[in-house]
DNA sequence: GACGATACGGAGCGTGCGTTCCGGTTGTCA
DNA sequence: TGACAACCGGAACGCACGCTCCGTATCGTC
C-alpha cells in the first residue's frame, strides 16, 4: 500500500476520483466499466486495487461518512443543543441528497456493507447530538439513534421523489420537536 | 378480451394471481420467469396476455391503487376532517408497507408508468381529504397533494429501513398538524 | 371425429454487468 | 542498461433477465 509502483499509485488515485464522481452522480447503479473509462483505465486495473465494486464503493463513501461524523462531534459542545441538532439533521440531508452514493450507503439495509463497525463513528456522533438535544428538552424523547437514521433515509427518499422541496424536511423537523407528540 | 378461449382466460387469471403475489413480495425486481413458474405457465404465455413486464405490473397495481382512492372518497364526508385525513394517511402507509409492489409503484418517478392519467383518481381523492383537513384547521397549509405523496414515499422508505416502527410515522403525522410549523 | 384457429411452453436471443485472465508494457533496482 | 517483477488494458467468461420464436398441444366448431 505504500511501496507501490508510481504508476500504480497514480492509477489508484485516478480510480478513486472517478469512482467518487460517478457514484455521486448515479449511486451504486453505475457500471464499473464507466468508472474505469472515466478514470482512463482498464477494468482490470480497477480490480487490482479493489477486490470488488462494492469495496470501491465503500472506500469512496466511508471517507465522506466520516466527514459527517466529524461535523457532528464538532457540534457536540454547542450552546444550544436543540438548534445544533436540528441544523445538523437538515444539513446532513441536504448534503446527502446531492450525492447518490451517500444516499445508497445510508439506505443500505442488508448490512453486508457497513456491518463491521464501519460507520459506527457516525452513528455514535449523531446519537450524542440527539441525546443532548433530548436532555435539553428540545426534541421528543421517544426516538433513538436508529430511528433517526431511518428518518434520514426517509427524508432522502422524499428529496429524491420531489427534488428541492425543503419544506417537507421541515415537516419532519417540526414533528421531531418536543412540543409535538411527546 | 371476452371471446377468449377457456384455457386462455384461465391462464390469464393464474398469471395475474401469481404476479400479484410475487410483486407484493419483491416488487418490480422479481424476475418474470419466477412469475411464470409460480403461475405454472411458460414465459411466452405471460407475454401473450401482457405486452411487457411493466404492463403486467401496472395491471396488478392499478387495481390496488384504485382501492385506496375509493377509501379516500368514502372518507370525504367524514365528521372530523382532520382525524379522517390522518387516519387515512397512516392506513395507506401501513397497507402499502406490506406490499412492495405498491411501494415501487408509488415511488415511481420516471413517470413512464402512471403518467397517462392512471392513478390520478387516487391523487384527486387524497387531495380532497387534505384540502378539507386544512380548511378545518387541522393540517398545516404549506403542503399540497404532491407534497403529501412525497411524504408517503418517504414514510414507506422509513418503514422499509426500520420495519415495524410506527412511531416514526407518528413523527411525520405530528409534523403535519397545523399546530406544528405553520 | 376431424379440421382450423388459437394458445401454450420453454429453448434461445440480445444485452448488460461483475469479474477474471493473460499477453504485452512499464517502473524499479542493481 | 538489462532484467525481473509489478502492473496495465481490454477481451472474454458466466450469469441473469426481458423478450421472441416456433413446433406442438388444446379448444371450439361443423
Amino acid at each position: 500500500m505504500e511501496k507501490m509502483r508510481a504508476d500504480a499509485r497514480r492509477n489508484r488515485a485516478k480510480v478513486l476520483a472517478a469512482a467518487e464522481e460517478a457514484f455521486a452522480a448515479d449511486g451504486l447503479a453505475v457500471p464499473l466499466d464507466d468508472i474505469a473509462r472515466l478514470a482512463g483505465v482498464g477494468a482490470g486495473t480497477v480490480y487490482r486495487h479493489f477486490p470488488s465494486k462494492e469495496a470501491l464503493f465503500q472506500a469512496v463513501v466511508l471517507e465522506r461518512i466520516e466527514q459527517f461524523a466529524e461535523e457532528a462531534r464538532a457540534l457536540a459542545t454547542a450552546d444550544n443543543p436543540g438548534e445544533a441538532f436540528l441544523d445538523y439533521f437538515v444539513r446532513v440531508i441536504k448534503q446527502a441528497s446531492l450525492n447518490r452514493a451517500i444516499c445508497d450507503a445510508l439506505a443500505e439495509t442488508s448490512g453486508h456493507a457497513f456491518k463491521a463497525g464501519a460507520g459506527d463513528g457516525f452513528r455514535a456522533a449523531y446519537g450524542e447530538l440527539l441525546r443532548r438535544a433530548q436532555a435539553a428538552g428540545a426534541i421528543r424523547k421517544d426516538i433513538d439513534a436508529d430511528d433517526l437514521r431511518a428518518l434520514i433515509v426517509g427524508c432522502l427518499a422524499v428529496e429524491r421523489y420531489a427534488p428541492g422541496s425543503e419544506h417537507l424536511v421541515r415537516v419532519v423537523v417540526d414533528g421531531l420537536r418536543a412540543s409535538a407528540g411527546n
